[in-house]
DNA sequence: CTGAAAGCGCTTACAG
DNA sequence: CTGAAAGCGCTTACAG
């Protein structure tokens, strides 16, 4: 048996009203009075019941998050900045990944109804957006982490995607890199685009090779381009993961990185560091990104509307052996 | 404003009471009036409020995961296997980490007290074992998922360990290997104990060096073990972390892999595959420890007492070059 | 098969 | 400064 409100009031003496008071600190108690239902919620290690107060003041104290598959390598560090940030807050954060289809969103969707969280914060939506969307619209708060698409309606958080990718041209030409291979991701996505005009603005070329931002797509888009024979003495791959699999066909090839070659990926996933050689890479601030969302949604909930333009993070420039200064 | 079962009710021409019953499908309805009931319900939109239905059953139908940092690269498969069984049962999954040391506990076990959920995954509980116990013993179902230490009091998941190190030294002696090296993790883990003993059993030796599962310490592990200029033909490592620093010092030592040393790793964590040479490993089933973890919390939660033993599963060899068959 | 009423544990006007 | 009462949206004996 949970000691509840009622308990505390009867053992100090005083009315449940009282007790929320002191609980919810209003000003309107009686100094004496307050110390002493302190002691007895202390004495009684007392709690309020998140459920109870939910239902009574019609929040939860709790916001959820919808990501994309877990195992994605930068999941963890927005996870992480968002946990954090939600914690610190004193509110809890409901985990939802629709990882397994129709079934999955509409759980979700069921949640949302029976109102069990405040807002929402949703990593890269995908084809949940119309979900969202009709969520939104309906009332829900949301902030999106999302760099693959512009979405106006929603708060956001993105990266300097434009701006990162000018960083690894500048990089590269520093070091006498002219005649850069550019491997992308899919183009329909945003970032993919941004990171494409910043560095062809610094640092243009036609050398540029589709690909859709795993290892094997870098593998070989790679290979495809040896094969045409045409020289280059550097690569831009637009997510480490492709990186990774630049990295590995050109060893196969025999170049050597970054002697030949010199290569900068995005992103700097935790395998970056652990490369051969160790990639040079644009950072994105995932952590912070998921922070500063959290922190967002948060703010909204406590009444500071969300910022109508995108919260752009900037990138970092890591500089590692595969494409030293 | 939301749709309340009251709404339902008049819309119906029943009582709520009427409506509560198809809600929960309890076999003394009326088929005509549960089926008009029905298409209010659907008309409506109408979802019950998790709150109230909270609050009147006495439970959440939310259950708790409390883990360490999320940035460790098993937590992805770990928890995106806890969601996924989750959301499969309609419940929905609150996360905590406390990685923000007192004040999060305290957060934490305040979520509890208010009993925000029904019960709790734990992963390799460290320093808030003595929380988790008490929360335990007070009524809390926890589930853990653990391979560091054995807390007999406790329900919980692992792996095989012991015949995982076998494995290893089975592999390493049938490639003609007899002389390991053995990078263990920090000797007062259980898993650590476990995986020496296993690999030691079959294939016996006194080198063995102690590292702490980050990569820093298999490099220094290894370079240290150079230098004493005994020889050997391979490597195990109690993690993969630890084994990247391993290739990492073997590399910069001139010894190549896996012709003059093999490496075996644990875990199969996913930079496993994008080492140079990509890394023999034990892999620990990471997602179906999630799944399994979860499933036996719900079970116990829907009245199926948790086994008392740890529920092992099996690790398997996953063979890459690093040490080839 | 159905409903009125009490209860889950809080908060919040309202009155004093 | 304090309390009685209503209400949040459900479920569940209890009675019929």
């Amino acid at each position: 048996m949970p000691v509840t409100i009622a308990d505390v009031a009867r053992q100090a003496g005083v009315s449940k009203t009282t007790v929320s008071r002191v609980l919810n600190t209003r000003g309107e108690v009686d100094a004496g009075t307050a110390a002493r239902v302190r002691e007895v919620i202390a004495a009684l290690g007392y709690v309020p019941s998140s459920g109870a107060v939910g239902l009574a003041r019609g929040s939860s104290r709790t916001v959820a998050m919808l990501t994309p598959p877990l195992t994605w390598p930068w999941m963890g560090e927005v996870l992480q900045g968002v946990v954090d940030t939600v914690e610190a807050a004193g509110y809890g954060l409901l985990l939802f990944t629709c990882n397994r289809g129709r079934e999955s969103v509409e759980h979700f969707a069921g949640q949302v109804s029976a109102r069990a969280f405040d807002g929402l914060l949703v990593v890269e939506p995908e084809d949940t957006l119309d979900t969202i969307t009709a969520m939104h619209r309906k009332g829900l708060p949301v902030v999106l982490i999302d760099d693959r698409g512009h979405h106006p309606e929603f708060p956001s958080v993105a990266t300097t995607n434009r701006e990162g990718g000018a960083s690894a041209a500048r990089h590269l030409l520093a070091d006498g890199r002219s005649r850069p291979l550019i491997v992308t991701g899919r183009p329909d996505f945003g970032c993919v685009r941004e990171r494409l005009e910043g560095f062809l603005d610094v640092l243009p070329t036609d050398r540029v090779v589709g690909g859709d931002f795993t290892e094997v797509s870098g593998r070989l888009a790679t290979e495809r381009f040896l094969a045409t024979g045409r020289p280059f003495d550097s690569v831009f791959a637009h997510n480490d993961l492709s990186a990774v699999g630049v990295l590995r066909a050109l060893r196969a090839a025999g170049r050597s990185v970054p002697d030949d070659i010199a290569v900068v990926g995005f992103d700097d996933i935790p395998m970056a560091q652990h490369t051969e050689p160790p990639l040079t890479t644009v950072r994105q601030p995932m952590r912070r990104m998921g922070e500063r969302a959290a922190g967002m949604l948060l703010a909204h909930l406590a009444g500071t509307p969300a910022p109508v333009e995108p919260v752009v993070l900037p990138t970092e420039l890591i500089v590692r052996a595969s494409a030293p200064a």
